[in-house]
DNA sequence: TTGTAGGCGTTATCAG
DNA sequence: CTGATAACGCCTACAA
């Protein structure tokens, strides 16, 4: 491996292949454009000097960097991993390297670092939901930064997004329990100010009680940080109601694991004496006693669709075309059959 | 907000201030050069044209890129999310950005995504583990990019290191059972294979055992890969032992929940049939049930931590000092006393 | 199909 | 303390 202390440029395989640079960078973004002949002689200097372009370089020329930055609300939980996870390895694929920072729920934060990816020169943004600051997407739009909205389907809104339609979703969990007989129904949201998935989670609940005849004023939802912790409190205070509800839906997995521990600190059992829902189908949801009723989201593919749409984005330079996939209620043990 | 269509460069920011490009560079690197009168004036142009400065060409021109890769076994559970965070928070406070890319716990995956975060000109990286070709540490130091290694701690190993004792924290988790009573142990680790974790969190149990008087050799532990499903398989093929094992120490929390999942299984109560341990300490630990008694690791400290000393490892060009950090023993519900 | 040469936005070395 | 100016490594018209 005859490697030197100082990595070898465009110039030195131009050097070896007695041509110019000019046909190497050709060879390397453009291979037709070059005869089979030079390629190859080309292509074996590459080998040989073990080249690899400079990035900085190439991105400050090409006035692109083969970079995608994402802002996701939090990695602490298992929320985002698996769909971001998808995402970062189809766009490797395409040659791209995905940037990833948190927000911790905090649109300020977002806003910061929206600003710093942009900087950075991401050739485009993969952001969360579609609720924040519309000053934020004039501001991409005058940096022409492609922006890909995902977890949520929009099809009203400006920014192309690839996601589920939540509201629709929830709204089919919410009709599963009322069929079971379930009439008094509570609810552990996430914070819904600034936060599309939360509050439309709410709205399906609601859509559901007014199909099937219940008042959705009687709903009054509390709303809480995506934690364990708060999930438990909210479900205690919740229980002190009257009259007290025959299940608490949760606007995510994390917030139901949280009232399956207010329900065994209270003594409760699930589902005889309560029942409890999620949604997103962590595999916390399988792994709780009981199991969680929740609803399934198709992360993997989320992520690998965004990435193969965000790449057409910047390639073809046209405008996203959102897309819609399907969320599905999974049932299992968390949930009784009322009377 | 007059922000026109293409990003201000130096030169625009230079001309409002009235002063060459050398100096507002200064003002930005090394503001203490400049006097501060004309400081205040760049100062001024800066933020009246809203300058950022280009990251691609700093970078070419500096040959240092603020970033820094990471490579993570993965992102799909929880165990690296909290320390990896935290290590990007630090590293933003620094001006630097943190490039995450995950092997899968696959050596080959790694290996490839290390040549690509260094072609991508990555001042440092941070990687999982001691446990890798040897040929890869070559090549790190050809490149002169420094290394630090974290969540695994090794005062005899090349590469600096930041992180815990593994072997230790689980021979005092290991004696703290035996203690209890337990003399029949079983285990299910990680692949120990390229782990350094896994392999040193066996001879910790081991160590206990021969303290304690017992056999080391009669533990034969069974290795999976770090998900539930495999823990609750390799737990039942465990239960068919004999004598059956009074107690399963698990790798880590992540096979201890598929563990408790596979008693639930086989109809078996934990911890009055069988105990169980895990090992660091995720959310999940504190949420199943019953809760798992585990190893608590200081994972935001040890991110926190990572960060100063690779940040330091750059600007000071020295090579990095390890730091062991104390990984502690948390008794919970999962383990019973015996007679 | 291939080569020439200018430019991308900074940093850093020298003078002044 | 400040200002020219030469790199940095690559891309891309434009020419040949």
């Amino acid at each position: 491996m005859p490697e030197t202390e100082t990595a070898p440029t465009l110039d030195d395989v131009a050097l070896a292949a007695r041509v110019s640079t000019a046909t190497v960078s050709r060879c390397i973004n453009d291979p037709k454009k070059v005869s089979q002949k030079t390629r190859d002689r080309v292509e074996a200097a590459i080998d040989k000097l073990g080249y690899t372009p400079n990035f900085a370089a190439r991105s400050m020329a090409a006035k692109r960097t083969f970079t995608i930055g994402a802002i996701i609300p939090t990695m602490e939980n298992a929320i985002f991993a698996r769909g971001i996870q998808a995402f970062q390895e189809e766009l490797y694929q395409h040659g791209y390297t995905l940037l990833i920072s948190s927000s911790g729920y905090k649109a300020e934060a977002e806003k910061e670092q929206i600003k710093t990816l942009v900087a950075r020169g991401a050739d485009a943004l993969l952001l969360i939901g579609h609720d924040r600051d519309p000053a934020i997407y004039d501001y991409l739009e005058r940096q022409r930064v492609p922006t890909l909205v995902a977890w949520s389907y929009d099809e009203t809104a400006q920014t192309p997004s690839i996601g589920f339609d939540n509201r629709t979703a929830m709204r089919a969990l919410a009709e599963t329990v009322i069929a079971k007989g379930h009439t008094s129904i509570a609810m552990i949201s996430g914070i819904s100010q600034q936060n599309d998935r939360a509050r439309l989670r709410i709205e399906g609940v609601k859509d559901a009680m007014l199909a099937r005849g219940l008042d959705p004023d009687t709903l009054d939802p509390i709303e809480v940080p995506y934690n364990v912790n708060d999930g438990a409190s909210a479900f205690v205070t919740l229980m002190s109601r009257h009259p007290r509800p025959s299940i608490v839906m949760c606007g995510n997995d994390v917030l139901a694991v949280g009232a399956l521990r207010g329900a065994a600190e209270l003594g409760l059992n699930v589902p005889e004496d309560i029942s409890i829902t999620g949604y997103d189908d962590l595999e916390l949801a399988q792994v709780v006693s009981p199991a969680l009723t929740t609803v399934r989201v198709p992360h993997r593919e989320m992520g690998r669709n965004a990435a193969c749409e965000i790449v057409d984005m910047i390639e073809k330079k046209r405008k996203g075309v959102s897309q819609k996939l399907k969320a599905t209620v999974v049932e299992r043990a968390s949930v009784a059959q009322v009377q």
